[in-house]
DNA sequence: GTATTTTGTGCAAACGTTTGTATTTTTGTA
DNA sequence: TACAAAAATACAAACGTTTGCACAAAATAC
């Protein structure tokens, strides 16, 4: 096992200190220990700074676990994210945090990784643990919602955000993805390009769903017409967009911009553009979605929709602590987008 | 509170499933139950049949805080990483999972955002939550450490990775910053360039440390002299490395290229380069730290040290466990990185 | 047939809190 | 001084497990 004698050391088990051990020492019972460390009022200021005293001197700490089952609620709160490296869920996650640290929440975080299976373990997980609530993105693979009813039936509070299913009741964080998307394709009009396309995820996801209908709506009413073959579905990621953009430069009809619902997805576009000696923005429009650090690095750099991250995980956070404090509301809550016009589509 | 009254229920408190219904539910005790459940076979096959059956049939869930209270361990691991937005560290925080998973374990994970104080708050808000065991990667402000001797003093396993302090007692995953740097800058070297500085983060930090090391070696190797000015600390973003760049530039005694000890800082240099008209890698080389996705998008593409992200997080894990299992051991695990040849630095 | 081992289960205490109720002490009032 | 009210503290049960020990029944040995 170990490689040298000296290595190995007993970790012999540590005795912690506990409120009955401040109990005995200052000679009072382990429930007064217990209100006083709480603030209670019903115990004397003489002794609590007393026990606050004592309880710093020998170092105690809190028992959460033993707190938590005594109170019946663990204060610890499950995120469950498709991709911790996703810029726009890390920022999330961010948001999440600065709301729930300082109130003594803690945070659980998972990863899904897009996949179903993983996700329904990660419920399962979370519950076992007895989390206080649950927060959740689905993941893309997500068509099947037994797990998240399976949260709701024992009662813990749920929130979802961005990628959320709308029939199910809790409380939900959205972008405004409509108008994000009404507005990149206006961009892409007013910038004189007519044979719009757009590259997206799928649509039954919500996110998606709304993008969709942004695109839409911006062509209509400036008297385009859609044309379904510049609609590529399951299209977000690098390689995806790569082989779209290729494909549908072969066609007769072909687009002569593009707005896909993710920067990735953009990312491959161009790579696919730059090949073929295509010249952005001259020949050829792009705009991508979300704002990944990388679109302001690349060349030409990425006109895209920016996500406000931050401000949804504050959000989310909130309406999560409201939740657990029995005020649930199933209100959907919409986070505003903003359009950064840089140099892949702006020809004025 | 709430905006229509039917958009408010009552949460009912949800009675959960115990040993105890089970128990009481076939007639026997909660101690078989108990045993039951884990398997153990001084209850009969039957019995445990029995209990499997029932316990599925009232979808019973272990309340986790009640056997970790009880066996007095958790089950829980504990993870710090400085930012979790860091391609880097979300890929080592993979690799973890990937380990952990399968055995049960419950990966907790906080970010210190380079904060001391929240690196303190962290160690403290685990400790209280009775973790298992606590993975650390020091923020780069980490100048003291009592919170981690803290950890240890508990009978906590700990285990540093990338960001360590090699003088506490524990187990460390490193990568190979010596032999990184050394490649990075041989390969400067090869490639023409004569003056070539550093821009490196706190030397006290391990991995900074063992980067200059690596740099100073193959300088002295080759018979070139380190300029003490054209080595910057405390530039590891793309700010402080614009600013490093422009300052070292205006200087009598110009670098002619730089290895810097992350890619934020390179792409900083990249900017001010561009800025000042300086060709790239003609003029002047860049190379990076990190591997960063971006940096082979931008143009031109960032030659850099990949660092085995993933393959840290695995080994770190099973550490972890090792350690958890009483194996304790002060090993130094090292990661071993590889240079990326990219358009920034060569122009063999 | 009795004595011994094996096997399966029950009992009860423990983990460290919290909290409703009971009890003691203090204070105020007549 | 007596008595009620208020304040401070103690008591004990509970949260849901796990686990050492006790015990009964069944199986085996002599």
């Amino acid at each position: 096992m170990c490689k040298r004698l000296y290595f190995c050391i007993q970790i012999e088990k540590m005795k912690r200190i506990t409120i009955n051990d401040i109990a005995k020492n200052l000679g009072v019972t382990a429930s007064t220990v217990s209100r006083a460390l709480a603030g209670n009022t019903r115990v004397s200021l003489r002794t609590r700074e007393l026990v606050l005293a004592k309880s710093k001197e020998l170092g105690y700490q809190q028992n959460v676990l033993a707190s938590s089952l005594r109170k019946g609620t663990s204060g610890t709160i499950g995120m469950i994210v498709p991709r911790i490296n996703r810029h726009f869920f890390s920022n999330v996650i961010s948001g999440v945090e600065e709301i729930l640290n300082p109130t003594g929440y803690t945070l659980l975080i998972t990863q899904s990784g897009e996949n179903l299976a993983k996700e329904q373990k990660a419920v399962d997980m979370l519950l076992a643990n007895h989390v206080g609530g649950i927060i959740i993105s689905l993941s893309v693979q997500t068509q099947s919602y037994e797990h998240i009813q399976r949260a709701i039936d024992r009662g813990v509070p749920l929130v979802q955000f961005d990628r959320i299913n709308p029939d199910i009741k809790s409380s939900k964080v959205i972008n405004d993805n409509f108008t994000g998307a009404y507005l990149a394709t206006k961009h892409l009009i007013k910038s004189g390009y007519k044979e719009i396309g757009h590259f997206t995820g799928t649509l039954s996801l919500n996110a998606y769903g709304e993008r969709y209908r942004g695109y839409a709506k911006a062509m209509s009413e400036s008297g385009l017409k859609i044309n379904e073959s510049f609609v590529y579905k399951d299209t977000i990621t690098r390689e995806a967009g790569y082989n779209a953009i290729v494909n549908a430069l072969k066609e007769e009809n072909k687009p002569d911009a593009v707005f896909c619902a993710g920067d990735y997805a953009a990312l491959g576009v161009l790579d696919g553009l730059k090949e073929m000696g295509i010249k952005v923005p001259d020949e050829f429009g792009v705009v991508g979605f979300a704002n990944e650090p990388f679109s302001e690095l690349i060349h030409p750099t990425l006109t895209t929709v920016e996500q406000n991250a931050f401000e949804m995980g504050v959000r989310v956070a909130t309406a999560m602590i409201k939740n657990m404090e029995g005020k649930y509301d199933q209100e959907i809550e919409t986070i505003s987008t903003r359009l950064i016009v840089r140099d892949s589509s702006w020809r004025g």
